[in-house]
DNA sequence: AAGTAATTTGAAAGCATATTCAAACTTTAA
DNA sequence: TTAAAGTTTGAATATGCTTTCAAATTACTT
């Protein structure tokens, strides 16, 4: 393997001026050319290890997803992956399986490892190694949920208006009694996603407590909520289930219902992957742009490596959109 | 953050002695005890950086798929992850996104940043950077379908079987016209797994040509292929579709063409991922043991990495097995 | 053509670790 | 008690890169 030992002495350089030319100093033109020739002819790669030891920089990104079948989470890595990539970051996957201990653990892990930024998906609370993170100056991007106890940049989406929106959209084909199935007030994302179903029933007259169920995020809880509450409220025209696992299990239960969708019941989902087009009729679905969201998480992790006295921390927020399909009926014809 | 030199002098040792503790030499028991509990009192790491600098191991396993949302990927990839991390190996991931080209630069870049050994998945051809890493005596874990012209160990599921398995139980509960919705002969799982069928078929006598359809293993040219066949061959009385993104297509058709399952045709997908228990009826379909699989890759990894001598390549099958839902109907009733 | 500004040089130090070696020290076995 | 075997020591060298510095060279201005 050549070094930039080697380069230096193949383009008739300083090794200094090999090693300003790689790090995007200004040089004479001329050297410039010679370096690049001598890199091109030797096949000279750079030793990440050796720059990292001497800079405390590893070029990594620890990636921390809650469950690496998270079809959200993947979906959103996939492109920041890409970008990541492009400008010479490696991704560092950890799964902490829904596990707060674990979280704790792999971040550990990662700073042993010397990242040089963290992307932190679905975390409600602050860990105590954070804290060293912060330390370091090493930036944090909260993705999804932000991180109650740590300040840090988030990307989020905005749960509360998606919420509206489908309320809306329901009760201007009228819709009145239209249930939701909610993750609950426990967690960030479901209780604004609560949150904003209240407010848009409220304002449109039709709030009842009843129509609300859930409490949990994962499927089989959903299961159980929306059978207790289509058992129990047979006036209800619409459901709305607000992640995608709860729509799993939410459409597993009106399956068990023998209920048929959108004839018995109009059905509005979250997040637009696989089994909305797979089951029958097709789901209309509240999407999220994932592969932006991607995109802008890399975009802030690679400005704030640039630029770590950027104390400046921002939250970005990003907009879900209807996808219409045919499990939502107009009731106005 | 201490050093190794620091310990040293903490322990009242020398620091080759520190070192030698670290890398598991054998040592006077005192002295590991001194040893264990300066690390403790000083919060030691282990910089791996140096350490990689001076050995040439990263310490860092890539693993390369061909798509991060592929949940096939991802569910061996979760089990991956937890026992390479417990053997202190980070993972990074590289998402070839399907295109060859792609993969290897991504091959290029993992081998730029000194991985000590590559999982490659669904790769059928090899590129050249592989036999960079063969030069380098970096181990190379193919899964789920082996490399045509490079030796390596790899980790397969016995596709074979699990088509001979699912086309015997349809036979025995009496199906005869039984269509395949297959990935086509280019691929390796894809032609595998059609192999078993049509051995299956024969053996029972009742093949035929017309009741094989698709491909590509992609969910739209399903889509397009299971239309067809169905148009077109009114007397199958079950369908077997030969994986996850397949069994999405099929289902489509099968509810763009109105029928019903399992009382108009029967039905057995492959690979048991959210679809199988949302449609209704719940999916039969055939299972592959992801869990077992991904701890089965970090095993070989871990031990060609400790023996890079071990040129003595393994092909290791998984069974697949049937998961019985509703999806399927007993004609000898 | 002279003066100023910009770039390059060569050498050296440093990053945290592993490994080597002869010499010194301990332990075990006879 | 002694010899043999096993450990540890301290110092040195190496890994590939970045950064520093004064001195030297080269390039722009006027």
């Amino acid at each position: 393997m050549a070094t930039i030992r080697d380069v230096a002495k193949e383009a008739g350089v300083s090794l200094g001026t090999v090693s300003r030319y790689l790090n995007g100093y200004t040089l004479k033109k001329a050297n410039m050319e010679k370096i690049a020739a001598a890199i091109k002819k030797l096949d000279f790669k750079q030793n990440y290890l050796a720059k990292g030891l001497k800079t405390k920089k590893s070029h990594a990104i620890g990636v921390v997803v809650n469950a690496l079948t998270d079809i959200f989470a993947a979906s959103i890595v996939t492109s920041l992956e890409d970008l990541l990539e492009k400008n010479n970051y490696e991704l560092i996957i950890a799964d902490y399986k829904n596990n707060i201990k674990l979280l704790n653990e792999k971040l550990k892990f990662l700073y042993s490892r010397n990242v040089d930024g963290i992307v932190l998906f679905h975390v409600e609370q602050a860990v105590p190694i954070l804290k060293e993170f912060r330390k370091k100056k090493i930036p944090v991007v909260a993705v999804d949920t932000p991180i109650s106890g740590f300040e840090c940049d988030t990307v989020l989406l905005d749960n509360y208006h998606a919420s509206v929106e489908a309320v809306k959209s329901l009760y201007k084909i009228g819709h009145r009694q239209i249930g939701i199935i909610s993750g609950g007030q426990q967690g960030y994302v479901g209780s604004e996603r609560l949150r904003g179903y209240v407010a848009a029933m409220k304002k449109y007259g039709v709030f009842d407590r009843e129509l609300i169920a859930g409490g949990s995020s994962f499927k089989d809880a959903s299961y159980d909520a929306t059978l207790d509450l289509l058992k129990n409220n047979h006036q209800i025209t619409a459901l709305y289930s607000t992640n995608y696992y709860m729509t799993i299990g939410a459409i597993q239960a009106i399956n068990k219902l023998n209920l048929r969708i959108p004839t018995d019941i109009s059905f509005i989902g979250f997040d637009d992957y696989d089994i909305s087009t797979v089951i029958k009729p097709q789901l209309t679905v509240v999407a999220q742009p994932v592969a932006k969201i991607g995109r802008e998480i890399g975009k802030i992790i690679l400005q704030k490596i640039t630029n770590p006295a950027d104390l400046n921390y921002q939250t970005k927020f990003f907009k879900a959109k209807i996808v219409w399909r045919d499990s939502v009926i107009n009731k106005n014809f």
